[in-house]
DNA sequence: ACCTGAACACCGTTCAAGT
DNA sequence: ACCTGAACACCGTTCAAGT
């Protein structure tokens, strides 16, 4: 984990995990069976953080809640956060949001087919909020300013568009070269979320298309 | 392009395709620098598809045309989507896509800052819900085979929890386990961010805080 | 129960050389 | 302009062996 946290998940090698512990390469197959079971605990490990929070009966409440548990838990380790995709069902913690999504969209009037797409499409959501947060060394200054050079690249490219095909871009370049998310920002991701849904729950319901309003 | 959609991106390796092209795979690096410049080229190809919609001035409807229209490219390609997120804003029509939705978001009411947090967020949305659509080998039935295997293993997986704990997932398992992302499926993901994005716009405006109602 | 060592089939990439 | 060949440093993994 501080291996991946340090200098991204293709640092996450067995070769070099085993070098930093201090033994042979194939030590690790003792304890696992594969390197896809090795990267899939480290999701684990992740989840295992997750502090699921107590239904209010509020579905709008509960589902925020949810999601931003998930963030909460993902937010130490942005590099892990698209390996908790794939493990969500098969760990209690994202069992249990998963669990809560789903139940918070049905309360919001979706049919079981969409709410079962919806809710991890939620999950999805919070993953992707927080993805790509942190670079890839966010501890040693080399890493960092490696990636403040790459983001002044990309603003200045941004900025050099031409400006009567692209004028918010250009506009805005800053903005959007350096779209961080923070908390602020991630919160409001998770409410444009639980606030869409209710909105689509609302006019569409169970089968009707979203799009006629 | 062929081999990524018949096999994954796994199989996309410098000495694969230079085997599919009857070559050796030090001619692909005539053509171009790096395994990571392959597929990004890749990824443009597939952003090539895109179709910029034409503005109406309606900012919602403006919004969900950009978002559809990049669903639609990337539709053909589900394992290259997760390509695209890093080139959105290198290519033209990801730039065009990426103009659009800020320009929508500020239409709506954000400020430039949250409104470029959630313009990328709102094309990783896009991305995401057509992501893992199709498995990895949707030509040969052996894959297809498989695939359905392990859906019906995690759809047994999901039926067989605790009832008490995990009711709304036990009940649902099929809608959970096979959450295929269809046309009405990944309109009604985009319909919910464009709600949500009025919905947020509404009561937050520029600074505010996302979670007072 | 836990680890080593040698080996295998695969990577991306460099560099000098061919035509 | 475009491709080959040999080489290098890295992968994940098997399998037999050690203690």
């Amino acid at each position: 984990m501080a291996l991946a946290d340090a200098e991204g998940l293709g640092a996450v090698t067995v070769r070099r995990l085993a070098a930093a512990l201090g033994v042979t390469p194939m030590a690790l197959y003792w304890h696992v069976a594969t390197k896809d079971d090795l990267v899939a605990a480290l999701a684990d490990r992740v989840l295992d953080a997750v502090r699921v929070p107590e239904e209010t009966g509020d579905w709008e409440e509960d589902l925020r809640a949810a999601l931003l548990a998930l963030v909460a838990a993902l937010r130490p380790h942005p590099q892990l956060a698209p390996l908790v995709a794939d493990r969500l069902l098969e760990h209690p913690g994202g069992l249990a949001l998963s669990e809560a999504a789903l139940r918070c969209l049905a309360a919001a009037g979706h049919g079981p087919q969409p709410a079962g797409y919806l809710a991890s499409q939620a999950l999805r959501t919070a993953i992707t909020a927080v993805t790509g947060d942190r670079p890839a060394g966010a501890d040693d200054p080399a890493g960092a300013q490696e990636h403040e050079a790459r983001l002044r690249r990309q603003q200045a490219a941004l900025a050099a568009l031409p400006p009567d095909r692209y004028p918010a871009l250009v506009a805005h370049a800053a903005e959007v070269a350096r779209c961080t998310g923070t908390d602020a920002h991630v919160a409001l991701a998770v409410d444009v979320f639980v606030t869409g849904v209710r909105g689509a729950a609302a006019r569409g319901a169970v089968g009707a298309g979203p799009t006629a309003p």
